[in-house]
DNA sequence: AAAGTATATGTTCACTGTCAATATAAAAGG
DNA sequence: CCTTTTATATTGACAGTGAACATATACTTT
């Protein structure tokens, strides 16, 4: 019914989300600076300027691409922090959840910190921080059970930065091929990363 | 006329530096993914083709720009390496150092580790392989400085991957606007990074 | 002086993002 | 049921881009 034939003026059922998964196809292909909003209308089958009936421009559909990462990003860090009810272990599987997850759609990822847009990020971008901050959230909640009592929210916050500060790094230079020369087997990945959020946590405590 | 050796049909000085400095100028401006082979060309008051006989494609510049960028960075580490004898306070000046440089030129770090380059990084390219590792060299060495006897090499790059990791994605975080409503002044960036490395180091040890 | 050669130019092509004007279909109001 | 409205989609155009091609240039070498 909604994906007839098309005929000149035809509406298209949900033009939205067929131009999302396109995308989506086209980014984990091409990578955000190559990514061509006429290349995505195409693969939609539509005219090249009917996305701009959905998306501002090329940036937002970006930014709506990046958004709905940090979407399946803070579902998959909510789930980790639950995972155990003892912190440490919580911290350490969220930190291999977030270098996994950064590891497995590298474009995306990158993607979402602000690669492939002019300007240095989605800085104001509510549409992105939202889910961004809410992909955060989990580690901030994880290293207050941590941390020893008494704790004060700035210890938390500071905590929390730094730990994805971290993992941020992580995630970017094994992406970037920074440390694939350093770093070779995702065994040897994962033994890093735990490691690493040992390491952190003893700076921690 | 006024340098000495030409290659055969050179008609302006050395026009690939030329080329270099309106490059450096345009990234500052318009950022990695928006710079423009051809702006660079205007900017230099040359043909539009002219540049392709000094770099390869757009790529090659932005190779180039970014290899000149970790030329600087690798200076400014070594110099903060050797600044102070107790590897404590080098390792901290180290991480300023590194944190600073990205804060004051955004665009170009972030062209360093890929931002505006099809694929995600430089990997293979080995122009900008030697000035990143020499860039890293000195890290690894305040580290093993650091490190009590005996130190085994993979302590030393463990380590060292941790510290770099970290600030790195502190770095981008701060660029990208990340931890810009979380992190307010000049200040308290310097003092959180100051703080964070303490808290590595006192994993580390 | 002539030959050789890396360098620069002008032209052209395919492609991009975005705007303007236009046509269409579905819903809203009579 | 028919008209009006409104959001959606299309065609066409424009300026700007990276890149390839053949050609002209000016320097080095012989």
């Amino acid at each position: 019914m909604v994906t007839g034939k098309r005929r000149p003026g035809e509406k298209h059922g949900d033009l939205k989300a067929v131009l999302m998964r396109a995308a989506e196809k086209q980014l984990e292909q091409k990578g955000p600076e190559k990514l061509s909003l006429r290349a995505v209308a195409r693969l939609a089958g539509v005219s090249q300027t009917a996305p701009y009936n959905h998306f501002s421009n090329r940036e937002g559909l970006l930014a709506a691409l990046a958004a709905q990462g940090f979407e399946q990003l803070a579902t998959g860090q909510a789930a980790a922090a639950q995972a155990n009810d003892d912190p440490r272990i919580a911290l350490e599987r969220l930190g291999y959840e977030y270098v996994h997850f950064a590891c497995e759609r590298p474009k995306l990822y990158r993607l979402m910190f602000g690669a492939g847009v002019g300007g240095e990020g989605w800085h104001d971008d509510e549409l992105v921080a939202e889910p961004k901050s809410r992909s955060f959230a989990p580690l901030g909640e994880v290293i207050h059970r941590l941390l020893p009592e008494p704790v004060s929210p700035e210890q938390v916050e500071n905590g929390a930065i730094v730990c994805w500060a971290f993992v941020h790094g992580l995630s970017m230079m094994l992406i970037d091929g920074t440390l694939a020369a350093r770093v070779k087997s995702d065994d040897a990945i994962a033994e890093l990363s735990r490691q690493s959020i040992a390491v952190i946590l003893d700076g921690l405590t």
